[in-house]
DNA sequence: CGTTTGCGTAACTTACGGTAGCGTAATAAT
DNA sequence: ATTATTACGCTACCGTAAGTTACGCAAACG
């Protein structure tokens, strides 16, 4: 009996499942408080430990979100990337879309981290938002594909930053009011993106397969 | 000679003007730093006062923010619904981009303190961003837009938050690189979003006379 | 001369990031 | 089985920065 558990006794937890379990506390909190309004003390009395053991893994508050956004941009970049990696134009939109509000849905803490204000310590260049550095990948893919086609690639950031920052923020309106699933909103998005507002089709459609839609769908995580 | 104000002495100012001034300094902090960052001190030494002044006009660091924050949308507002309040779907569309971001590029502070994180006292109901706002009064124009054409109204929000995000978006970018002036952004911003990624010009161009364009021009403040 | 108005000094209170030192449970060694 | 060692964790504290307030002063104005 002495060598039973006691459920009442506080959970002595290994070194790294204390990690993540700290990590997905803080991107809940820094989600919804944003980083300067987030306390390591509340981490930490979410967690049931006490501060002193978030500066033993992390080394403060500073590395703590630094390894969030890190491993945050890490997938999001990497979804976005295979969503784009193949397909004629207007697929990779759409697929973008579609990859993009799929993050959106499934990891949404993470999204709200990334799309909240950084830390001025980790703004490099005085560029506040973390998805600048998204935008700034999907500026790349563009400049290559507008030289291609004879486009100006001076204009290739402004149209990545446009749609960057019109899919995230369709993604912080979608994250409160849930109302059409994903497939219709990236539609919706897609078709404002390929047609533009004059040949918005009344009822858009992604011109990707059931079975690719639910294999897109799959990766949650 | 004694009646001469002496340049050395600490200016004393209206309450009114100091009213203004405390606005104008703070419009500066919270547009670089955020809200949380900034602090009522540092508001108090800029305008070579002491933090009790702050209190006797704004009872209070949220009380200032507030007002700053109200008279800022009500500008961009007004700007916004009177570029969109006549002409056809195109025009309005070109308007509108121009109007916003020739408001970016003049009301550069007022611009970054909406697009920044708000203090959680004031974000209704969950959402962080001013700009919802803004977003939510573009709602309204759209589902009216969109009952009239016959289009599904319920994704007349969707759209519209894909259009303020894609251009708040650009106009964060674009406080950062000047690059391209104001016309040529709004028209390439315009482009995208009336023909889409598909019928995107080559050279995108404004429709409306470089009378209009000066005239749009002239509303600084 | 006195009243109003604009303003400063100096404190209080709270909250937070960060640290030092100590305790205790599990595991390995004797 | 007892001891030594490692790993995990806690209490208590410090310094600082920031929001807020109580009280008093001094310049302007009639």
């Amino acid at each position: 009996m002495s060598r039973r558990k006691n459920s009442d006794a506080p959970a002595r937890l290994s070194a790294s499942a204390r990690r993540t379990q700290l990590l997905e506390i803080a991107r809940g909190l820094f989600a919804q408080r944003g980083y300067v309004a987030t306390s390591v003390e509340e981490i930490a009395a979410r967690a049931k430990v006490s501060k002193p053991i978030v500066y033993e893994h992390f080394g403060g508050k500073e590395g703590l979100y630094a390894v969030l956004v890190d491993r945050e941009m890490e997938y999001v970049v990497a979804r976005i990337s295979e969503a784009i990696s193949s397909g004629t134009p207007r697929q990779r939109v759409e697929r973008a879309a579609l990859a993009f509000l799929i993050y959106v849905r499934d990891q949404r803490d993470g999204f709200l981290v990334l799309s909240r204000d950084a830390p001025v310590a980790l703004a490099r260049g005085g560029m506040s938002s973390l998805l600048n550095d998204v935008a700034e990948r999907v500026s790349k893919v563009f400049t290559a594909t507008f030289k291609q086609a004879g486009y100006d690639s001076k204009a290739a950031p402004l149209y990545a930053h446009a749609l960057v920052g019109m899919v995230t923020f369709v993604g912080q309106w979608w994250t409160e009011t849930r109302k059409p699933p994903v497939e219709e909103v990236a539609s919706h998005l897609a078709a404002l993106a390929w047609m533009g507002l004059r040949h918005l089709p009344k009822r858009p459609k992604l011109t990707m397969s059931a079975a690719a839609l639910a294999k897109a769908a799959k990766a949650s995580s």
